[in-house]
Parts: structure tokens; C-alpha cells; sequence
DNA sequence: TAGTTTATGAAAATCGTTTTCAATATCTCA
DNA sequence: TGAGATATTGAAAACGATTTTCATAAACTA
């Protein structure tokens, strides 16, 4: 696990300390790819761990974001999720307005794209987000 | 003036009342084109119109993007803005991450693979989001 | 291992947003 | 036009997510 590696590398550089707690909530993070927001997390850790805080939690996340293994995000819910960030690449969203489900895809081109308008603009781009909202097919299909 | 003609179109369907506060919040709305926080443009009107309440304002611009006349926006400050929808067409933005400037653009091609991805996913797209964050070119002369 | 520093968990505080409620304004139609 | 019905307003309270506080506990240093 490298993410492991990182994080670790993060809190030693930053004169953080490695506790057990961060090190559970990280591998429970790793576990899944979905989209946790804090209060998700809490309550799935809660079932195993029921000592851990939600305070503990929600800073551990921020502490995921802090060194790179996390991606915070926003899908206008006014809830904050975070997702682990995989090595391969960068990936966007498709939220379904209806049922909220959320799919990732990949498209190199628009990427390419977004660096030319970003020159344009003598912009020097460090993140992106890109999110398509509509209805996914089981919701249209099921009408309205 | 058209977009005075909409909303004052959306009040009558739904019913509701045109007052002079939501003629003044309208006014003062379109007569800038920044990305209004509910906070921003209370503080705004309260110069001049010091009546008007901090609630009256955030309900009149919930009602400017639901008519259609405004787009909510989340740029990860934790504050909602709303910036007017001109008619000409959609655009994205730049965030300058240092700064906090916001630049509008337009790409045709991006909104064009946006419609590919989602059909793959057999997703029919209402709306989307795209945000660039990174430095401007002022932030990246001006050193860290 | 003692001493120093950081982390934890529970509760309280904070921030933006939303709701409540009594008073006021708008609209309808006789 | 003007009374009655209905929606709106502003101030304050409520709300939900996030952040902070603080005393206790745990981790690191030498």
C-alpha cells in the first residue's frame, strides 16, 4: 500500500504522530472507493470501532486532503465527501440528479482541452473538477 | 431588459408576488456580473437599502436560479455564490487558488466530449460543472 | 522511562443556510 | 376601489455540517 507509505511520510514530516485510531481510519478508507462523507465514515468505522469520534474522523479526512491520498469534493448536496485519490490518473464524475448515483469516467481529451483554455488565459492549473449532472438511464427509463 | 421579463413570468406561473424588494434584489443582481455570495450581495444592498433583510435575499436569489436566471456556484470556500445566467451560453471557470480571482471561459469542444462521455453512460446530461483551479499568471509572477 | 508534545473524544461553538412567526404588502374580484 | 385571501417580509431562532475547546490519554524523544 503506498498510500500508506505517504500518509506516514506526511505525519513525519509534519512532526505528527502515527496513532492507531489514523491508521484504522485509513485503511477503512482505502478499502472502498466510494465517496464518503465524514458522517459516512463515522458510521461505518462506528460498527467496528465504536470508541473512534466523529471529530477524529472528520480531521483524519482533512489530513488525507492535507497530504495528496484524498480528493475533497461537492456535489451540491452540502455535504463534503472525500475519495481516495488512485495513482493512475484523474477521473470526473456523472451524478444522477434523480437517485444520486455517481459514476466515474475518463476522458483524456477533455483534459488536453482544459490545459489549452487554461494557457489561454496564462493560468497555471494545479486541480480541476468536472462534474456532469443529469439522470441516469435506470431513472429515465423509469420516467419521471 | 429580458431576464426581468422571465422572472416576473416565473412569479405569475407559480403564484407568487412581485414585491419591490425583489425588484431591487434583481436590479442590483444583474447590474454586476461577479459571483454573488447571499452575504456579498446583502452587504451590497444595504447601502443603499437598508430594509431589506439578510433572509429576504438569500430566498429571492434561491428563486433567481430556479426561474433559471441564475446558476448557484460552489468554488470550495464553503459559501454558495450566484452569478447571472446570460443568454448567450454556458462558460466554466478559473479559480486562481492564491488570489481567488475568477476568470470565464468558453469551449465548445469540452461541452462536445461532455455529451460523448455521457452517452456512454447512457446518462441524459442537464447540467454540468467545470472549475479550474491553479494560479493566475499575476500569482505566478508575483513568486510564492 | 520520564518528560514533552500531540491526539483523542465529548461537548460546545461556529458558520452558512433555512425556517418560524407575527406583522405587512400584494393581488383578486366583487 | 377596497375588503378578503394569500404570499412576503424581517428578525430571530433553528438547523446541519464543520470546527474548536479542553481535559485526559497516547505517542514520541532523549
Amino acid at each position: 500500500m503506498d498510500q500508506v507509505k505517504q500518509f506516514n511520510d506526511y505525519l513525519n514530516r509534519k512532526g505528527l504522530k502515527t496513532t492507531s485510531q489514523r491508521m484504522i481510519i485509513l485503511e477503512t478508507f482505502l478499502e472502498s472507493d466510494s465517496h464518503y462523507s465524514t458522517e459516512d465514515l463515522y458510521l461505518k468505522l462506528r460498527a467496528e470501532y465504536p470508541k473512534i469520534g466523529y471529530a477524529t474522523v472528520h480531521r483524519t479526512l482533512k489530513l488525507f486532503a492535507e497530504c495528496g491520498i484524498a480528493a475533497e469534493r461537492n456535489f451540491g448536496d452540502g455535504q463534503t465527501r472525500f475519495e481516495p485519490i488512485d495513482a493512475e490518473g484523474h477521473h470526473d464524475h456523472l451524478v444522477c440528479t434523480e437517485c444520486g448515483l455517481i459514476i466515474e469516467f475518463e476522458e483524456p481529451q477533455i483534459e488536453e482541452l482544459q490545459k489549452t483554455a487554461a494557457a489561454a488565459h496564462k493560468f497555471t492549473i494545479e486541480s480541476h473538477r468536472l462534474e456532469l449532472y443529469g439522470r441516469c438511464a435506470a431513472c429515465v427509463a423509469a420516467g419521471d
